[in-house]
DNA sequence: CGCTGGTATCAGCGAGTGATGATGTGAGAG
DNA sequence: CTCTCACATCATCACTCGCTGATACCAGCG
């Protein structure tokens, strides 16, 4: 029972606009100018944002040609998934463990 | 299939502090003064957060004589367990739904 | 009551961080 | 080779946001 969630990926996917890239890179691999066109921010801003969440390593790239597809380690988002469930199931047991007052 | 996580619950538990109160919280209810003890940050400090995560709708107030404890709402974590289930089972079928470069 | 202790609210400060523009790099097309 | 286009990097600006100190509020106790 670890029972705490990284705090590294939960900071990185705090952002609106890395959450809507993550949820756009989980329906299917884009590549940068995709991603331009779908959140209207500029390639700058994006590029910024995908190397923040390459370093966390939240998406993986692959390049083809002069393209750089992303797409999402569904592993990472799985230890999310996970590690939440195991808090939800600590926290519907700590409604009893009141510690007293000092 | 919603495929989207709540951006403001996720901005909420993006703080590092925040995520510790709310790991400390999943274990037991506490009051304020335990989390300080627990922290060691400030108590002002911490009652500015616990009213972010109040806000969010993650942390539940008792008040106990001049106490104020807290404890956590399981289903909002449960419902991002799922949430983030969603989007790792659609990011595993992702790989394959490659746009076409432009 | 008045006092003490636990908690919430408010205003201000400063650091971290997202957005932008200019520029560099590298791969294909002509 | 050269030019273009996709993408990355760097420096800078501006702003949010977390931290702090002062203060107000509320409940219990004497």
């Amino acid at each position: 029972m670890l029972t705490s969630v990284d705090p590294d990926v939960i900071r990185v996917l705090g952002d609106p606009l890395r959450l809507r890239i993550v949820t756009l890179l989980a329906r299917e691999t884009l590549c940068t100018t995709h991603l331009v066109e779908e959140t209207g921010a500029k390639q700058t801003n994006l590029s910024n944002h995908m190397k923040v969440l390459r370093e966390a390593g939240i998406v993986e790239t692959e390049p083809c040609g002069r393209f750089t597809y992303y797409k999402l380690k569904p592993e990472v988002l799985a230890g999310l998934s996970e590690q939440f469930a195991e808090l939800a199931a600590s926290a519907r047991t700590a409604a009893e463990n009141k510690r007293a007052c000092p």
